[in-house]
DNA sequence: CAATGACAAAGTGTATACATTTTTGGCTAG
DNA sequence: CTAGCCAAAAATGTATACACTTTGTCATTG
């Protein structure tokens, strides 16, 4: 097949694309919590062979994305209730660690411009008078960009590599933002500034405790939602790990 | 060749032998920083074929433990000081959450005995009089079985998968404690009897608290270390960046 | 009729051939 | 002698065939 495709070249190949498409699957819930990946099936809808999705779908694995069980193949992980909690305060610490670094590395003009610009993107969602719907989007958005920002200003891989796991656990991603009502959004809106001019001002510790005390807010809201939502939508709450 | 091996059917398979006997090399500095795996070599050395060698390669890179560059192949990524720093950084919250985790929910009967065979383990080491380096090998053994041991307390697969990750440089690795001297060993014995004793008690914020303490003394005594070493044996000791 | 074992079907694991890309080494032109 | 280019070699990327393992079904048997 390789020979007879034009081959566009597109300087990435095959198994970096594939990693990325099944990685925003997954994070979108597009697959069904705990249900086995068939690989042929999956080849043959994504239109390639086994060998590079198998690549893709070892990296998942090594990420954490996926679980893998040597002759059962790939299999969506179940999250419970608590894995999502405790992803929150994991998210927590490594949010807040980035922010101290960020401001105790300083930003360079570019990241200082996006960051201003997330932030004004922010302001534009909540300004907007649009629907319900696309505000939330253009939040999702603003909110996504405001934190990657801060990701990249920390100058740290690991660091980096730490929040995309802790994202990993579809309900904490920065850019699913279901749980928030509009004053929830105000309020997370408003803790971006305060991040930023901490950050700004070169004050590491309260850039830190900052970005934890928002992260911590946010799993409150998420909390509270799927509380709310599991209440009347799902009747298997039990402890101990429900799976949602 | 699977046909003429008797194929002993460890029920564990080749990629996920090779992904154990590859990081344990990783971290033990076998392979130069920065330097190129070369798969067919790498391969016959092995002795496997590339197909498994590649699946072992691309989980190590999920995990952040190799670089990989699409058609340039894997690359042992190279470490910084500020690297080595801010993976302690992380570490420390992360070891913390843990014990902060495992001080929440309680040690099953089991963990808890496992927990105080690996306080008796360092007890012995530190007793024992035999030789400085066989002292280090049974205290950094005992080490890793306290680490290892909450890690697994804090019944959270995010928190393990953040810990493997920060220790994914070389340095920061539990079982690697060059930097010790007696009393900086008997200093960090010290400090797991408090983290074992707040758990016990059901303290969370107090064994959260002492243990990142610990993990920071710890960061200390490897920045010292490096700092010494450095001085002599390696010159291009420059800011920023400067790799180990 | 339930339990069990054998067989078939489906799925994953591995080896290998070949395509494509990168790298290397040498050659020529300036 | 150096710079740049071309071809050959080496390394990585992909497809595919086949081996092995698991799973589901059906018939046999207690």
């Amino acid at each position: 097949m390789a020979t007879s495709q034009p081959e566009q070249s597109n300087a990435s190949t095959q198994p970096r694309l594939l990693v990325e498409r099944l990685r925003q699957s997954l994070l979108d819930g597009a697959f069904a919590s705990g249900s086995r990946l068939n690989e042929v099936h999956l080849a043959r809808a994504l239109a390639v062979s086994r060998t590079p999705l198998r690549s893709a779908l070892q990296t998942l694995a090594g990420e954490g994305l996926l679980h893998y069980v040597p002759n059962r193949g790939f299999t969506v992980p179940e999250q419970s209730l608590n894995a999502i909690i405790d992803a929150y305060e994991m998210r927590a610490l490594a949010e807040g660690l980035a922010a101290r670094l960020a401001a105790e590395r300083g930003l360079s003009e570019e990241v200082r411009l996006r960051l201003e610009a997330a932030l004004r993107a922010g302001d534009h969602a909540l300004a907007s008078s649009t629907d319900e719907r696309e505000r939330r989007g253009l939040y999702a958005a603003a909110n996504e960009a405001f934190h990657g920002t801060i990701h990249e200003a920390a100058q740290s891989t690991l660091v980096k590599d730490v929040l995309r796991i802790c994202q990993r656990v579809p309900q904490t991603s920065s850019h699913n933002i279901v749980a928030f009502d509009l004053s929830d959004m105000r309020e997370r809106h408003a803790a971006h500034r305060r991040i930023y001019e901490a950050i700004i001002c070169r004050e590491p510790r309260e850039a830190e405790q900052q970005m934890r005390q928002h992260v911590l807010a946010v799993k409150v809201s998420m909390a509270r939602w799927y509380a709310q939502r599991g209440a009347f939508e799902q009747s298997k709450l039990e402890e101990p790990g429900l799976t949602v």
